[in-house]
DNA sequence: GCATGTTTGTCGCCTGGATGACAATAAACA
DNA sequence: TGTTTATTGTCATCCAGGCGACAAACATGC
């Protein structure tokens, strides 16, 4: 990993807690999959946790760990977007998900003290604080209230894989793209769109190529590219710079 | 829901917990999937737990709830077994997983007060113990050591949906019959199968109708029914009373 | 013992979407 | 500025698996 490694301990000011307003997508509240575990924890417990801290900076596709790993850290994103990922044995990738500035990851592993079953990787420039497994039990320990904090993470990460499970059963291509967009419009509203033209639509903040949504949903490339572009004819979304604007959220959601 | 309801304050005794032993499916050991919460639990925590807890007695095919519900409590399965799925729209089911005798679940939704994602219903006779939301935060703040099992708890599923959904993505339907069956192997190892005809093979002690099978992989029954049939066919599997025997590990094994 | 409901086994048809192959851009780099 | 490498757009081909429709085999209740 060519990580350059940095202690962390005053750095707190750093960590830009956005807090995140739900965005109803019909019948479900996407806002607390990616609940912001930082910002959800007061000044001395966010203290106290990155005291332990080391500060990874990574530059965009170095590794954070692979599957197989055996590194017993969790960490959260300080800036930037990590990548969260499974490779099937023929090479195939599956996006679990992407995690955003003050989102906890990396929990699910340590306590079986097996191997990592996934990939993380920075998505862009990113830094992480990387919290050692025996630091993060004791810090759990001694604040009951964010043990419960990290209940309430794992439980929407059980509800939004859930979600997505479910969606990749049931439905088509197209209705897991709506799904999905509508999702990350969801949690990347808080940071405004630069190029705030139109209040009404959504902007989905993220820097997303047609193969990366490919494996966030279990499609092929072509068939991601084909569809968004019907999406486009519709008028349903449109292109700003990189990234997707949800011009008419209404057409998105009948699809569901 | 037609559940008869008894206070289950002494009721301990009743209480199997079966002790998972663990079978690796070849780089996953898939037994803390299905981590039994219960028998992990001190005797006086197991006691405290309960103690605040209603029993609820449900026949085949009872509700416990459904997804909508506003019910605020977490079960864990005294016998019996619970399914737990979510419809799409169209009506299709998606089975999440089950629930076997010890095994904590109803915790996802808690925490965010928000409605119930999921379906849960008895897959059999089955008892849960009930336990109210506010009592069972009372108890794991009171109890450390059982929020941290709590966490990993929490941790396995995550890793098992995770781990479901690259399956889903990834594999075709004869792949993914094989690793629900190894799995089902795995978790259901412990209650050894009454007919314990050959030791060598691998008892599924669940009963299994080809739609949940298909419920449970996204696939279609017919589907189901054809692959299991050329499975049988090649000598993989067998039928023994009602479910399935794994005659030959490796071979479903090197379909992974 | 009969009737009704459930689960399994089998077909043929049909389509959503995977796959491979390229051309056309756009971005990165030297 | 020219060269290389990502990314997007398009098409023709092919097939795994969904779907409807039955028949046979079990269960279950009356």
């Amino acid at each position: 990993m060519s990580a350059v490694t940095k202690t962390a301990a005053n750095s707190v000011a750093v960590i830009l807690g956005h807090d995140l307003s739900s965005i109803d997508d019909g019948d479900v509240t996407w806002s607390d999959a990616h609940a912001n575990f930082l910002s959800s924890l007061s000044q001395e417990e966010i203290q106290d946790l990155l005291t332990c801290s080391r500060l990874l900076v990574l530059k965009p596709r170095d590794h954070l760990f692979r599957a197989g790993d055996h590194s017993k850290d969790v960490y959260i994103v300080a800036e930037g977007c990590i990548r969260l990922f499974k490779v099937s044995p023929t090479g195939k990738e599956t996006i679990l998900w992407f995690n955003f500035p003050g989102e906890l990851f990396g929990m699910a592993e340590i306590w079986s003290g097996s191997q990592r079953q996934v990939y993380a990787i920075a998505n862009e420039a990113t830094r992480v604080y990387s919290i050692r497994r025996q630091d993060f039990i004791k810090f759990l320990g001694a604040h009951p209230e964010a043990a419960m904090k990290a209940i309430g993470i794992l439980s929407a990460r059980v509800r939004a894989l859930g979600h997505t499970l479910g969606g990749l059963a049931s439905d088509n291509v197209e209705t897991r793209i709506a799904r999905l967009l509508m999702r990350f419009a969801a949690i990347s509203s808080a940071t405004r769109c630069s190029s705030g033209v139109n209040d009404a639509e959504l902007c989905v903040n993220v820097r997303l190529r047609h193969q990366d949504i490919a494996n966030l949903i279990g499609a092929s490339r072509q068939t991601v590219t084909t569809t968004l572009l019907q999406l486009r004819k519709l008028g349903a979304v449109r292109m700003v710079d990189h990234h997707i604007h949800i011009v008419q959220a209404d057409h998105l959601r009948c699809l569901f």
